[in-house]
DNA sequence: AAGAGTTACAAAACCGATTTCGGAAGTCAA
DNA sequence: TTGACTTCCGAAATCGGTTTTGTAACTCTT
């Protein structure tokens, strides 16, 4: 029962002026039923006694928390995801404006996540959600629609249709790559792409199929790799294209962390970055522009994201119809220095690569 | 007062068994004066009708929010500091074991986060605060200790008696650095920190004086840098240092940012770290591994921070004396590739920078 | 068998706000 | 002067829990 020291309620203030505590209610409420006098001997007392009603106890009568939720999945040990980081970055800051809070939990697996959502939904601790890392078939959309628990996703589902959601437009995006590294020359061009139950994954994939589809290059399904989405994982995918008889000579990457990884990977076998291999990542993240060589990428800025997707959710709690507040946005190509035109053709670089694999040249720290 | 459906209140657990609400309470509550079999067709009811007390009002009569605040600081624009990211991280992951959670805010400015903080103690938000990237004079801290609001630093303030805190031993850390460049070989060893108002900065330097007095160098104050905490600090703090007449070969940077900003500025003058020019950063990024060199940089694991500090702080909120909860840990110098022995001296080294600079050679995207 | 303790729970107070309801005082028209 | 409206505000209900208080029904004592 620790009461805060210095907590001053509205009774306090009441007790103050000599009103009742409803009065005092009112004045800070903007009712229009009170004298200007009373209003302003209430508003003194309130700037002098250092006021503020209490959040808990306004919640509980209105029914609203003024918090919005997001809960973040964690893997096992590895670090922070860098375009999360960003994302909570905007959403704090459009919530700031607001006078709304956010409430960040992490989930270590799926069914972690959906008893935490559940555990906040029950215990009415938030208003509603933001979920990102969009699944195909996404088990915490069908949570919160069944419970009709008002959310907005970032990313969508495969049935997109009746909640609110923004997205970057994926497939656009990637047969833009693919049309971009088609005209810089490269014919053989690779994909890393993750777990196909991640939506944006797999919107990529399609993308990049439908690319090439439109420029009439024939479909090699060699040519795709499916990894996990991190900085392993592009080491990995590189190893296993560039591994081919005939290895692409571009490598279209679903996340900065592969292209990362991959670009790990090329230099371990010296291989050029821009020039022998050209390398396209996504997420535009800051860290990219440090790299060496500076990575080419699509940008979507997480922050604007997570700003946008908040004031969607905002006006979901306002009572908009979720199905109206759904957006679609254009990925932008960030065209910085991992991407070229092709210094060699596939059989040439399957042979340099070969080479460097048997005399195995640079080794850093990083051994895999 | 739109009520959320589905949402099922003690009343209605209380009816549906036939007792009274308090009743229905002290068996939630562990209470013993609870019958058997009275406690068991409770539990079952709950369990049937799926009830959750509401956080709020049990928060109202409680007194507590069972929720932690931090308020980070964001620069104007630029993107989300990746070692608070992990520390979040770390910081959600210790709460979810306890079942508290966390409310993230941000701030864009001194003032607008003592307005913050302001706003979030007044209202009763949250138990206890965690601040981050303390200031030897830190106004948070001077705040919430007035307030006596529950909080636990990490970092430290120039006097850091009075409350909880966790740091790293920053003097010992770079005191070691020093010694560790010297031991390669390196005589002409620079510093690139940032504001003296953060403590960690006035820390590290006061550690880098202390190494090269405890090893006789002459302490020469013009291979002290300080910039802006950030990859631009960096790369404008290694072309002051590599520009004097007699360059240092080592960089000990305040953090890896900055470090990322001296391998890039070595990047573009063709300069090679690792033999060139050493380079070590401090906060162990992930993405040190991933830069070429992998970074060589002191690590303190921004997770197991946050999760220290998290428990500090529950204990604080436990009725721990704060005094008692103060913990000072060693960084680990993780090496990589960016530290050597040096291959030239500063006489040297200065010659090729200024040939270097006077040919322009390597430039990349990012200008300056 | 009567007074003293226990046991097990109902009833009510309380946390700190918001909102509804109702009524005293003042104003106005007839 | 009186009835009808306003204006302004006090009193009380309410949100959904927790905690205190009180008491009926038992169980022990002696």
């Amino acid at each position: 029962m620790q009461r805060i020291p210095g907590s001053v309620t509205i009774d306090d203030v009441a007790r103050h002026v000599g009103v009742a505590k409803g009065t005092v209610s009112r004045v800070l409420n903007n009712y229009t039923d009170i004298s200007d006098a009373t209003r302003k001997r209430i508003l003194q007392a309130v700037k002098e006694l250092g006021y503020q009603p209490s959040a808990t106890a306004r919640n509980l009568k209105r029914g609203r928390q003024d918090t919005l939720g997001i809960v973040i999945p964690v893997g096992h040990g590895s670090g922070a995801d860098p375009f999360l980081a960003e994302f909570i970055d905007g959403i704090a800051r459009a919530l700031d404006e607001l006078g709304l809070d956010l409430l960040v939990t992490t989930a270590h697996s799926r069914e972690h996540m959906i008893e935490t959502l559940h555990r906040l939904v029950a215990r009415r601790k938030v208003d509603g959600f933001i979920i990102t890392r969009t699944e195909v078939n996404d088990p915490r959309v069908a949570f919160l629609s069944e419970k009709e628990f008002p959310f907005v996703a970032h990313g969508r589902t495969s049935d997109p249709s009746g909640y609110a959601w923004f997205d970057i437009d994926n497939e656009a995006a990637f047969a833009d790559g693919v049309r971009h590294l088609y005209s810089l020359g490269h014919e053989r061009i690779g994909f890393i792409g993750g777990s196909l139950e991640l939506n944006f994954a797999l919107q990529r994939l399609h993308g990049y199929r439908q690319g090439l589809e439109a420029l009439g290059v024939p479909h090699d399904p060699d040519l795709e790799s499916l990894q996990d989405v991190s900085e392993k994982g592009g080491f990995a995918g590189a190893r296993a294209l560039l591994s081919l008889d005939r290895p692409p000579t571009a490598l279209l990457c679903v996340t900065d962390a592969l292209a990362i990884g991959v670009v790990q990977f090329c230099r371990k076998y010296g291989l050029k970055v821009g020039s022998d291999v050209t390398v396209i990542g996504y997420d535009g993240l800051p860290v990219g522009e440090y790299l060496d060589p500076p990575l080419t990428t699509f940008s979507q800025s997480a922050q604007d994201a997570g700003g946008r997707v908040a004031r969607k959710l905002i006006d979901v709690l306002d009572g908009k119809d979720p199905k109206s507040l759904q957006a679609l946005a254009k990925a932008v190509l960030i065209r910085r220095a991992s991407d070229g035109a092709p210094s060699m053709t596939p059989d040439e670089l399957s042979k340099l690569f070969r080479h460097r694999l048997n005399h195995q040249p640079h080794s850093d720290t990083k051994g895999e």
